[in-house]
DNA sequence: TTAATATACGGAGGTAGCCTCCGATTGGCT
DNA sequence: AGCCAATCGGAGGCTACCTCCGTATATTAA
């Protein structure tokens, strides 16, 4: 229904050697990289860049989006795993590898959770969705404490997510996430 | 031992303004408040606050110590305390509240425990020293799993205040911290 | 092919923050 | 009072953000 006229040749060139050289900067020095060195790059004026993508989230979310839904897509493919909390948990960390895509990501996709107007909102609040199911899941058939909303459950992750990246080598937060679903008690 | 020539009294002066000024921009800005702004409202010019502080964390350093030192002494303390993990926890959520003092100090202090070249290092790995008996304590009684390192336990405290200070409320700290001693399996 | 026009480009310029450097100032001592 | 070491202040160079508007060009119609 959304009338798309096709971009002009030079834009739609643009566009994309934009998305390219955001894509290396922003795997490289995270999500602070510098827009200006970003459109240098891209061989673009600084006007283009914000033209095409006039907020650093807005140029993330085109990054990021087709990403995000796949995460989604998989949380349903979970629901029919034969184990609720595995499954739960197994979604948990393929969200969290996403959010570990570039240095910084967390922070943004954390706060766009509880931000309706951020433009990552609408791509993180439909993967909430999905994984609101998981959890649900796991808690009616007796796996997760029933007091845990899905809320907590992802700010658990991001935050696993966080100090995964706070650790020297790779797999940190793979092993914390462990941590925090088998607990710290002594069994 | 360390021969301290006492301050010239316009610099003590300065140091003491440059202090009261910096905590109520960090109090109210987080970690990243603008350094040109402190030495304005204190009536300094910028060069005499980098004189003072020549960097953004030993300006931190200085409003911290005293809250890190005591949270060092607090674990000994805690060591007498009967329950070895109720002891442990008290304390973790001690220094969760510690380093929330600041909106983004966890990150720096998250970081700082594992670049020895920092200024926060020295404060923090005392902290770290004395938790880390009140870890083995509770390992050699059987009432914390024991194959989880002080490292882990700390980043994990790290990601609780992290993720408590994205959290709308109050409180959001504790009850993570709580969720991740007890674990999120249904008992 | 050419002309008209909507579309897109680029970068100058204003703002702000970091940090350094050095001439001007001043506290403290004799 | 007068000296000098200690201290001050902020100009200046840098980088980054973002906006605005004169210029250039792809596209379409003639």
């Amino acid at each position: 229904m959304t009338e798309v006229k096709p971009m002009r040749a030079d834009a739609r060139r643009n566009y994309e050697r934009l998305l390219e050289e955001a894509q290396r900067a922003f795997a490289e020095h995270g999500v602070e990289a510098s827009l200006e060195d970003i459109a240098r790059r891209a061989g673009v004026g600084i006007g283009t860049l914000y033209r095409h993508f006039p907020t650093r989230e807005a140029l993330l979310e085109t990054l990021l989006r087709a990403r995000f839904d796949a995460q989604a897509d998989r949380a349903r493919d979970l629901l029919t795993h034969a184990e609720p909390l595995a499954a739960l948990q197994t979604w948990l960390a393929g969200l969290g590898d996403a959010t570990g895509t570039f240095r910084g990501l967390v922070e943004l996709t954390a706060d766009a959770l509880s931000d309706e107007s951020s433009r990552l909102y609408a791509s993180c609040h439909e993967m909430r969705e999905a994984g609101s199911h998981l959890v649900e899941r796991a808690q009616r058939e007796g796996e997760l404490r029933p007091d845990v909303t899905t809320n907590e459950l992802l700010l658990l992750l991001h935050a696993a997510s966080w100090a995964g990246g706070h650790l020297p080598g790779p797999g940190g937060m793979q092993r914390l996430l462990a941590l925090v679903f088998e607990g710290l008690r002594a069994s």
